[in-house]
DNA sequence: CTTAGTGCAAAGTATTTGCAGTATG
DNA sequence: CATACTGCAAATACTTTGCACTAAG
């Protein structure tokens, strides 16, 4: 099983909540995916995979993941909130085309010392972050 | 007349469009509002203090703005687009609370960095970015 | 006058919620 | 068995679009 699944059975016991079928497939589906998806997308693909489960519930089930800490809730130009593993993957931001919508992971180097700013400035404690750079990517940009 | 409207009018021209009593009116109120406004909220305002105008054609004109270059639009976890000026502000980021909602900016001393990683490891050319750090404000992080 | 822009209301998306039935602890 | 979860459909929030009318060039 893994790792993350025993986390996430850890949440749900801590805050009184059930380990349900629908949770684990919807968890085991989107780990295994990794990509940037939305609910919409991973209900198709557990769909046509043959998995049954309702849309409401991946929507539910995904910001279950949220609360437990093993996604992230991204919202990208282009309308549809998408989500993110977390858990062991190292801080990223995105590099998103505008031409043809392709989108890239870069590491950021400089997320500590942001994040001092924030504290030293303005009192804020930051927990998480969000980089989306826009721009063309290598293809569209020669053309 | 603020610099800005002029070079609408210019983009306008230049596009084909015409230049109508609307576009300004939202562009004028847009401008002065400097802060993060929704359509649906610079909609309000507008109504609030007697101008007439359609939902849609804010909707309509705060992408003609994006278009002449004037304003970016942005999206935070709450949902909604959000629209803020362009014109002569120096690139920053924002601080949301997840807490009370509260929005601050910050200036980012790191962005040169990023553009250039983004163009040498991916050859992808950067026009202009998003960063948002989540966490809780001054206020909320000492209750 | 010709064509683009406006306002309204209707249609789309993306997401949430109410409720009766179902499964977990 | 008590209660939280699911699935569905209806509701909501945000945004876009069709169309007849108005106004800009």
């Amino acid at each position: 099983m893994r790792p993350e699944i025993e986390l996430l059975v850890g949440y749900l016991a801590k805050t009184g909540q059930k380990v349900t079928r629908q949770r684990l497939l919807v968890a085991e589906r989107f780990l295994a995916a990794e990509g940037h998806l939305s609910a919409e997308e991973l209900y198709h693909v557990m769909l046509d995979e043959g998995t049954k489960v309702g849309l409401a519930t991946v929507y539910r089930s995904l910001k279950t993941l949220v609360a437990a800490g093993l996604a992230q809730e991204r919202r990208f130009p282009d309308g549809a909130a998408r989500y993110e593993a977390v858990f062991g993957e190292p801080l990223h931001d995105h590099l998103v085309c505008t031409e043809c919508g392709a989108i890239m992971e870069m590491p950021n180097p400089c997320v500590d010392r942001l994040y001092q700013m924030a504290q030293a400035e303005h009192g804020f404690v930051a927990t998480s972050h969000r980089l989306v750079i826009t721009g063309r990517c290598a293809a569209c940009s020669q053309r």
